[in-house]
DNA sequence: GATGAATGAGGATTCATTCAT
DNA sequence: AATGAATGAATCCTCATTCAT
């Protein structure tokens, strides 16, 4: 590993280096705050100000307010759905395999859910975008997958939609609500110990899932 | 059912009834938008205007935006926890009964669960408040309900709490994402079809989940 | 003079009294920045300090900059032309009587002038509409009025608009040019004596245009 | 006059030529953009881009805003002062045919009288200077070139004055309010033709108003 | 000479809120 | 109970300008 000039080796969470390009540390403040507070609840002040940055600078590194939160979705979401994409279209991998790869890459983005529950809930504009430039694509193949998985094990046809449904909302939804979940039960989802056992429950959940029912 | 005075009787989706109280009629219409644009994203005068009243008119009301959105949420999160509260402690009643009522009282009001999602989203204040005053005191003994469903079928103790996360999330979410499943698979998530359809298909996630796994 | 109420009987120039309603005084704010910088070098602090108010004040009066620039152009252009409109229908109105009654109105309103000249130099959009809606209703009658003025005096059919522009020119001109003429001759061409000999001038002028030159 | 050089020969409008010095094609971009939207409303960022230019460039050959623009008004006013110069210092030369070659002068710089009525509009500190030092030279010789125009006409000697300012009217008046002229009475004012025909327009003006009135 | 990045000041407008009516 | 008018604080964004490269 030879390339060791700055700290933009590792692919772990956004390091908080002075030393890197503005327009990322800008995304960096950005997705923490959009992923915290949503896009009207976050002020473009704020953001600037997160970077030690005038907020008229922003401007010179992004066309405004709008224009930074799609970058920020950008580039939270492309690399979960190319890792979908692999994870789909390889007919050897079943569906615990993609469910620990999936926690685990967002266990590196933890503020992607809440970015994505962000933009679902409010059914901004983005999220048309988002849907079906990226996750649309992957709706064939994923239902493809998952009707390999069912098969013999009692699931009708048209309740793969609903599946696939349910395990967006419980994988999601684990890093998404982690403040509500720390409220409830305590503890903290996103540590690494609380990150195992939910992809162990997950994969669990899986396993009944495709267990056979039918008598 | 003569229905003869008006339009409050039901407990349904609130009427546009302009003979109703005003705060109720000022409840309503934040509800919708708190529901749909979050806290930060919904303007006191936008309230106003979906109501036809003055801005100012509704600080004859409620004390303060805040005063406004906590009442909303009040109002809408009482029920449902009252609901919970009489199934949970009813020893009688299984896993897939509880699922039934709650998908039946979400029907009645889809919002709530956009309103909750934001305010887990968010973590706001106003999020430990609910979740200490009204769905903590239902933890323990849903708890207790989840450990008499589990018995026999391969759950472990510390299971418990990712598993009431687990329909928390595949309930609430189905509401909350309503938007977004629309774009995804098309049709609406909330129409009558459809919720039964969801029900359906818990109903038997719930049944696959209390099979026993361990050989 | 029974209407002694409050001082807007005058019709004169407009009273800086603090009496008037608001969305008056806001529009003399407005009207007298306009005409003096332009609707670009008018700020809308600027207008609300004039009128010692707050800035978001003015908002509850008029939708928006924009908006009240076109109430001030309205304010300012209707009696105008409604004075042109009597004058130009009524057979028996010759030029020199339009050019004094012109003169003596505009003395009243000289801020008309630069509101309209810094209209027309822009070629913003707010000059179609005037033009169209306002000013070319006029245009018809006040051709057959210069054709009745034109007979035996020389001037061809096709230079009737050339001769209209022209009195425009000279008599807007001096209202809207005020300040440079004032640098360039001394004197203020506003001064009742000069707005006086301005008029003696123009009527002379009109005497000469209407001679008959053809040999 | 061969022409070989480049297209800077001609003084007819300016060429966009990229080979042109850049301070003169920013000159260029500027007269047009200060022309049309006056001082306040034309940004260094408009001109920047007119030209093609990062708008920190234009601060490598003007000081800054202020500055390109007295350097525009500069390179337009003083040829026709000097055009002017010549003219009313000439004894021979009578007023049409000073008419005739400003006209001429004007059609080449058709943006100047727009630049030049904004100025005089708005009352500038720019206005001062302009006509302090290149205008006002020029009144004491045009008073008597129009005195001995005058002679036998029956013009008081306090009417040389407004004379004079009506003939600015007129003329530059023809070329600044084009915009508005041409929504009124349809046509482009600038065209060849138009041009033309408002020239001759004002020789015959001129001879009117040189006509003996007094019986 | 040209540029990308930075910035303080100011641009218009919206916000939640108050108060007299 | 309802409203129009008022406001200070905050909104996003543009402005002219500077400076290191």
């Amino acid at each position: 590993m030879s390339s060791g000039d700055d700290e933009t080796t590792s692919g772990a969470a956004p390091s908080e280096g002075l030393g890197r390009p503005t327009a990322d540390r800008i995304l960096d403040a950005a997705e923490a705050l959009f992923a915290a507070r949503g896009f009207a609840g976050t002020s473009v002040r704020d953001i600037a100000n997160a970077v030690g940055l005038n907020p008229a600078s922003l401007y010179n590194h992004f066309a405004n307010k709008e224009a930074l939160y799609e970058a920020v979705l950008a580039r939270g979401v492309r690399p979960l759905v190319e890792l979908l994409e692999r994870a789909v279209k390889d007919d050897t991998v079943d569906a615990e395999t993609i469910i620990t790869q999936v926690m685990e890459h967002l266990a590196r983005t933890p503020q992607l859910p809440r970015l994505i529950h962000h933009e679902a809930l409010t059914g901004g504009e983005h999220l048309s975008e988002v849907v079906n430039n990226w996750v649309r694509p992957l709706l064939v193949p994923a239902m493809a997958a998952a009707a390999r998985n069912r098969d013999g094990s009692g699931w009708e046809n048209d309740e793969l939609a609903p599946m696939i449904a349910a395990w967006m909302h419980m994988i999601f939804g684990h890093f998404a609500m982690a403040p509500m979940l720390t409220e409830l039960f305590g503890g903290d989802p996103l540590s690494p110990e609380n990150l195992e056992r939910q992809t162990r429950f997950l994969r669990k959940a899986a396993m009944h899932f495709m267990d056979d029912e039918s008598p």
